[in-house]
This record gives structure tokens, C-alpha cells and sequence, in this order.
DNA sequence: TATAAAATCTATCAACTTAGTATACTTTTG
DNA sequence: CAAAAGTATACTAAGTTGATAGATTTTATA
């Protein structure tokens, strides 16, 4: 499971991403459309400035809007820097490796090997996955929701 | 990343399934052979029994041994009755569905349809190791490490 | 039948993480 | 100058995880 903290964080920047008419949105109004604890929202859209992702403006008429474009966020990125490894263990983890302390050869480990598979095969994903991509996702399915109603 | 205590699990059942020649093996010596803290083994063996996985006898010369084979002890199982759900949001999960509170349309929501993608990729390669999988690499690992030495 | 070996049961705990709140402050613009 | 906005710091409540402690029950065997 992704923390709420990372989901949250997905929701404003694919808020932000659809918004592109309108220069800055407030917290407060990313808050109330995305139905985020505001305070809450305001350290995860913090923590998305410092990462160079996210800007904004003070005062009046301030915001946030985006510096960088929806297509060069990457999932992966956004999920390591805030939840940290996406490996389901410490000693097949690409970006936060750790040794198992129980583990006497990390070489010969088959549970090592198995999930090792497992982390490639969703870090694939992971990594093909931006922003731009689940904007992109949302306007389809909505698309094929109508036509699903006009239909039935 | 997945709970020590379904590692543990997994270790357990790795160090039984490898254990052909004898009949059972006590807490004990697993605790021992694996780095695992006796009393917490102790716990995850009686919740494998609980599910049909193992069986034990109490007593001298008692034990804990395999009831399942380790060819239809797949990976997805064990996660699934230890740490719960696979699925990294709970709007995607199988068999722990949950709706995301903050989520007003779940039908058109790009972030569930992407993590829907990571979800199917995982399981894929999970729904496929079983616990003979495990046993089985690790010899494999165990022959090439040995052939790396000799020819280095 | 006493004893030791083994599993079982019940309870508890400390540390950590997560999600969220509170309060006070600073910067900008009208 | 006042209101609107973001910034900073600290705190808390609840839940989870990893682990320990102590007492009990079952079984083999000397």
C-alpha cells in the first residue's frame, strides 16, 4: 500500500496537470476539488516545491503551479521520495538497499531471487507511468463512461 | 516492502520444505538455523498450522512439518493471510477491496487505473512462485555460485 | 510415574509510523 | 494597512510491528 501522504500528492499534481488555463491553484482550492485535509495538503505540496516539481507564489492571487511538465514526472519518483524503496524488500531494493540482518547468503537467497522478479516486473510499470499518462488514463475513461451510458 | 514477519514466514517454510529427510523440525532449531527470535516463530508457525500449511506434534521428538506440498504453496497466498492486501491502493485489491474515501468517481480515476497496471504486473509473477519455486532457485543460485568460484 | 522436551496460550511492551491538527509567522498585493 | 496566501514548527492520537515473558499443556521415555 501507498501512503495516503503519496496518494495525496499524485491527486494535487494531477490537478494541478489538468489545470493548465488557469496559472496557480491555492491549497485551499486543490483541497476542497480533491477532498484533502488542507494542513495536511500543505506539507506534501511543500515537500513538492523542494523537490523542484511543484512552485509557487505568495499573497494574494498566489498558488501553486507546475515547473515541471506532467510528461517528466514519473511515478517512481514521486512514490521514492515520498514513501521511499518500492521493493517489498530491503535487500532488492534498487534505491534503498539494506542488508537482511537474519541473512546469511544474500548470493544464494531464493526468497532474495523471487522478489527480486517481482520488484522488476512492477517497477516496469512504475517507471512507464507520468503524469501526463494518468491525466491522459482519466480523460479515456471518462470518455468510455459516456459512450457506456449512451449505450445502455 | 513486505512485513518481517511474512519473511520470517517464508524462511520458515523454505527451511521445512528443504527438510526432506526428517520428519518435523523443532521451533528451535529453525529459530536458530534462520535468525529468526524464537518467540516470534513460535507465533508465525501457529498461524501457518491455522491455515493448513503445517502441522505439529507437541512434545518429545515433536515438531513442526509440512502438511501442504511446497508446490501449492504459492507465494500470493502467504502475503495475502499475513500482510493483507497486495494491491497498493486499496480501491485496486482483489480480495481487500476498500473505497478511497477522498475519491468521488472511482470508475474514472486515472491514478487507481494506473496502479490497477502495477497491481496485475506484480501478481502475475507472484501468483506464479510457489514455495517449490523458491527451494529450487536457491539450489540453482547455490551451483553457480560454486561454478563462479571456480572458475574465478 | 516422574521428568524433560516440546508446542501452546495469554498478555504485554517499546518503538515507530501515519495521518492529521494547532499555532504562530512571513510575504505579497490591492 | 489589511487580507490572502504560503511557511515553519511543534504536537498528538491511533495503529502497527517486532518482539518478549510467563504460565500451561501434551507427549515420549527412562
Amino acid at each position: 500500500m501507498i501512503s495516503k501522504r503519496t496518494k495525496y500528492a499524485i491527486k494535487a499534481l494531477v490537478a494541478l496537470a489538468k489545470n493548465k488555463d488557469k496559472k496557480s491553484m491555492t491549497i485551499m482550492e486543490i483541497a476542497q476539488q480533491e477532498n484533502i485535509p488542507k494542513k495536511f495538503l500543505e506539507a506534501i505540496l511543500l515537500d513538492m516545491r523542494k523537490q523542484g516539481i511543484l512552485s509557487s507564489k505568495i499573497g494574494i492571487g498566489g498558488g501553486y503551479y507546475m515547473l515541471k511538465q506532467p510528461s517528466e514526472i514519473v511515478l517512481t519518483q514521486l512514490m521514492r521520495t515520498i514513501d521511499g524503496p518500492i521493493a517489498m524488500l530491503p535487500c532488492v531494493s534498487l534505491n534503498f538497499y539494506e542488508r537482511c540482518e537474519d541473512c546469511t547468503d544474500e548470493v544464494t537467497c531464493g526468497i532474495r531471487d523471487a522478489f527480486a522478479q517481482v520488484r522488476d516486473a512492477s517497477l516496469k510499470v512504475m517507471s512507464e507511468t507520468t503524469l501526463e499518462d494518468i491525466v491522459k488514463r482519466e480523460e479515456r475513461l471518462k470518455v468510455s463512461k459516456s459512450k457506456g451510458k449512451k449505450q445502455g
